[in-house]
DNA sequence: ACCTGAACACCGTTCAAGT
DNA sequence: ACCTGAACACCGTTCAAGT
């Protein structure tokens, strides 16, 4: 087949978003300057993201889904505190961003908020919380096994890891989550070092 | 004397602002708009706000330190952990418990996460934010002068206890949370000691 | 020092018009 | 269906000019 750079105008589009964020985090992606670096009208670029916030939510979530192994824990080649924040990396993604993160919210607060839950909803939930935060304790056990693990409770590091997780999975749903990328990955590695032995 | 409505230019466009946000909780508070409710040139604006950031977080500082008790921070004959702590309670009990913790979140679901993220209260949100971020920097800046924090930048860390503090007041609406109250103090306790100096 | 309003350089969105 | 670019109604900031 080849076509070699057949890209669509949607990818164009796409990549041009990305290459501008690369070179200015900060950058803000306006309608005019991603239409010109993909090097298509506005009108274009409208067309396949017909709203701002549909462009931008787009692109940050592919940059989110960029790296996301499949068993942070077992690399043991890497530092402990690495590897416990690719795994909390891991937890976080099942949440996704943008619209998702909102959609998984929005469901959330249908069930659970806006009206008193049934006692099976409750229950249901409960169970689910109870599961992940088990399979926190399960990785922090592992670095305990290596001596890496502060000494302390597991199950309330581990708790603490899960509320930092639904701290950080809640802001996404919420504005201002563009601005937020950049520390999300500092406040992970906060959280994973207060709860990893010391460097001495 | 009378002299009925002599407020100052100043004072009349922090009325403006703080009217139309009154009306519309959402509003941009845009340069023309606060401007033209104030009967003040957008010049004459500009000479007493710089910046529109500048206007947006006096008019919202002005709004939130309506109702600040005392700072737990001030009592210097406890520890800095245990200061750190009620400081960070403070800012949970805001939110409340049961119902209206659940109250809270409704609110905040119905203007951000219900329908898609409108561009007017990203920017009320975000200055809201910052305001507490900022708070909390106040607070870990004075335990920086105590020499009771931990080595980094202050703003990564203000963030990741308002991420802490986020998680838990969104647990305080979920279901299982009477059995994770007894867990907070500890999450809490141990966001702390993670952005304080290590115990020698 | 305070205040004006025009001007500038943006912004997101819409839309008649082309292919 | 895809694409164009002008037009519209905004935005924040700057600034010569007045008092």
């Amino acid at each position: 087949m080849r076509e070699p750079a057949k890209h669509s105008t949607r990818t164009k589009i796409l990549i041009a978003a990305a290459t501008l964020l690369g070179e200015d985090p900060t950058s803000r992606l306006s309608v005019r300057t991603v239409a010109a670096r993909a090097g298509v009208s506005v009108g274009s670029l409208r067309h396949f993201f017909p709203t701002q916030q549909a462009l931008i939510d787009t692109v940050i979530a592919g940059i989110y889904d960029l790296d996301i192994p499949d068993d942070p824990m077992q690399d043991t080649t890497s530092d402990p505190s690495d590897r416990l924040v690719a795994c909390l990396q891991l937890l976080l993604s099942q949440v996704g961003t943008g619209e998702r993160a909102r959609d998984h919210w929005r469901a959330i607060h249908d069930v659970y908020v806006a009206s008193p839950p049934s006692a099976d909803a409750t229950h249901a939930f409960v169970a689910l919380e109870r599961l992940n935060v088990h399979r926190i304790a399960r990785w922090l056990s592992t670095m305990r096994d290596e001596g890496a693990l502060a000494p302390g409770d597991v199950d309330v590091q581990a708790r603490f890891l899960s509320t930092v997780v639904n701290g950080l999975s809640l802001e996404r749903a919420l504005p201002g989550d563009r601005e937020r990328l950049a520390f999300e990955v500092h406040t992970l590695r906060t959280a994973a070092d207060s709860v990893l032995q010391r460097r001495t």
